[in-house]
DNA sequence: AAAACGATATGATAATTGTCATGACATGAC
DNA sequence: GTCATGTCATGACAATTATCATATCGTTTT
């Protein structure tokens, strides 16, 4: 149900309407629904490594990256963790069974330093039935994230180890860090739990890249030597 | 924009509100735009085999199935075909791309002759700007199938060959016709699209299967002797 | 400082899958 | 009927990946 506010205006502290992410929310709020917003919304922080949602918990709210880098995964039958995508804020968050389902079938947890803002899901739909332009918004949001990840997903399966590899270094060279010198934010285990193949073999063709010349590692710091050969790659080598 | 109706009562001759699918529009529809809905949209019958969305085509229709069976596809960058998903009426269809692109980045074909009832997407969208009963029961529509279509791909990754053809057969058995006897809808190469291996090693499996008394073959006949065993493979084996 | 641990790294070997060649069989074209 | 074509089928072999053993490095614990 929607909490009834008071008309008197909107609440001062309230910085939704310069919140980074207002194209989602704030644009399509009449000012009595961006008042709940406001009212009930949370920010959480999280430290690298900490968990956000865990699988199998109960959907209560609403939620999205404000800020940080986080992975979205699942535990296979085998016990294996399998890395559904990787968001950065307003690339996420919660459209995935949020509306379908009343429990999370996968888990979140911090890659780096992140902030969530979290709307009780009650409000949401609330605000969701009386607000059409906020739903169409929603829907479309909701099919780009899903989009994505399918097709991310079946890309990523037309390739071979050096080619995955190759693929998830390119990614973030150029859709998270912007540069062709980063520290990677997974582990190798999780970016073979990301690529779907061994520790092992991801760990081989890093160093295969190393040994071509096409990466400079320092730990996790990647430099991108040769990003000509390592775009061939992963368009196929 | 909404095309303009007069409100002298309903098309008689319309049955949206007889259609099987009439929970996820019909009931969250007021008279008058369920009017729109009955005067836009067409049935368009498609014989088994033929092309029902193209990939690169504009997007101007929502479309659903009525009834039948249908791919969802890609073509990736080497040409082969990669099959997304299956879908019988109601799992079905115009969810993925359709509120965030403009033109299908995959396409669909008939696995069985099919019937699929388009509405027109301008006229979809406007509806759901002044329906918010209707926008939520979208967004819990498409939140489910990308939840399916995201996670069966993750299920599937797990498996080997032979888990992965179990599995396609188990579903067909299970989710769609019923009865442990049936005729595959796909041939053993769309089968191998499907479940992201060659056309061979389908094959093989299948024969591996049918020696091993699990399966009887009889072309497309499929008889599920030993659904246990079978079972226990899909689980991996 | 020593010990313990986890992530990174490399090699040898086994398991799995892909590729290519070949043939049988059905279907439709001519 | 014969031919061409496409699907189904099987085998031999090559390529790719997983598994297991082992070693190094850095960090934390004791």
């Amino acid at each position: 149900m929607l909490t009834n506010i008071s008309s008197a205006g909107m609440d001062l502290n309230c910085t939704c309407d310069l919140c980074e992410l207002k194209g989602l929310f704030v644009d399509n709020l009449e000012e009595d629904q961006l008042n709940i917003v406001c009212t009930s919304k949370v920010e959480k922080e999280f430290a690298q490594g900490e968990s956000i949602i865990k699988e199998g918990t109960l959907i209560k709210d609403f939620t999205y990256l404000k800020s940080g880098l986080v992975k979205l995964f699942r535990t296979d039958c085998s016990g294996r963790e399998q890395i559904i995508t990787i968001a950065k804020p307003y690339d996420y968050v919660s459209l995935l069974s949020v509306f379908s389902n009343d429990q999370y079938n996968y888990s979140v947890s911090a890659l780096e330093d992140s902030v969530t803002c979290n709307i009780k899901m009650d409000d949401v739909k609330s605000i969701v039935s009386n607000n059409g332009s906020l739903a169409l918004s929603l829907l479309k949001k909701m099919s780009k994230v899903a989009d994505r990840i399918i097709l991310d997903s079946m890309d990523i399966r037309t390739k071979h180890l050096r080619g995955r590899v190759a693929y998830l270094l390119i990614y973030f060279s150029e859709n998270v860090y912007h540069s062709s010198e980063f520290d990677l934010p997974l582990s190798r285990k999780e970016m073979a739990d990301y690529v779907g193949m061994t520790t092992e073999n991801v760990i081989r063709s890093l160093s295969e890249f190393r040994k071509d010349g096409i990466l400079k590692i320092y730990g996790k710091t990647i430099q991108i030597a040769n990003m000509e050969t390592l775009v061939s790659i992963a368009d196929f080598g």
